[in-house]
DNA sequence: TTAAAAGTCTACTAATATAATAGGGTAATA
DNA sequence: TATTACCCTATTATATTAGTAGACTTTTAA
């Protein structure tokens, strides 16, 4: 299951796809409307900005921001970026990828099971992107 | 990610599953076999047992067994049972459904899309069986 | 030039979930 | 009837997730 991080991460890039283009937008505001602790929604803000899916702008008249075309931004980047990993099993993860302990994956009918799981699930995740979920 | 737990069932099934109507196997030969832990094993079979996947014999000579054909036996079910729900959100979860909070389903591009996701996984998991990770 | 606005950053705490352990209880069978 | 082997509840340990606190820095506009 996606993490409440990941929720209120995509509650948030939505509200900000919704405002492409129109200027920076307070955290104070984005937190009030989509009820996410502000301080919670702060650190994932930034983890996106240092992730170059938003910039921002500090001061006055400041918030943040998409850095580029929402149409342009997966929904599988931020799935990983967020909550982790998006396959099933480590030792089948294409960003994550780790041995799984006292299994051998040529003799492991789970392994190639979730090779399959995984493909399906990117075949869908990494072909939307934000605008996608602005419907 | 299946947790640890998750991995261990299905190794201990999968050993199970090439014993097929070959008599009960203790705990301890499979907890051995397959480096699992033998108490948290114990904990994990009986949850097995309870849910029908499993029966076991007590005494000299008793141990667990496959309670039916394991060709019988979807993946998807012990993925349920162990792990938990296959969805990515609760409010798209067929087993294990609950509202999003702050979160209205009809306008929520994730909802849709998840619904996607779960519905190209369950494709897999619900179409493999037991035997089919024993190759 | 300076005060207020607004993001940045580090660290900490709380809550929950996962993993593992302990140990006595109960049923079956040789 | 003793031994074997599963049954069951409770506890502890560890890791992850969620959320909080507070001081710092940059920017802007009066």
């Amino acid at each position: 299951m996606l993490s409440a991080k990941s929720q209120y991460a995509f509650k948030a890039l939505t509200y900000l796809t919704e405002r492409y283009n129109k200027g920076p937008v307070l955290i104070s505001e984005i937190a009030k409307k989509k009820k996410i602790p502000l301080k919670f929604l702060e650190n994932i803000l930034l983890e996106l900005k240092n992730a170059d899916i938003l910039d921002s702008k500090k001061g006055k008249g400041g918030g943040y921001f998409l850095k580029k075309d929402p149409a342009k931004i997966k929904v599988a980047t931020i799935v990983r970026l967020i909550n982790g990993p998006i396959a099933m099993l480590p030792c089948v993860s294409l960003y994550f990828y780790e041995r799984c302990k006292n299994c051998d994956e040529k003799n492991c009918g789970l392994h190639d099971l979730m090779i399959e799981v995984r493909d399906a699930t990117l075949e869908i995740l990494e072909g939307r992107t934000l605008k996608d979920l602005v419907v």
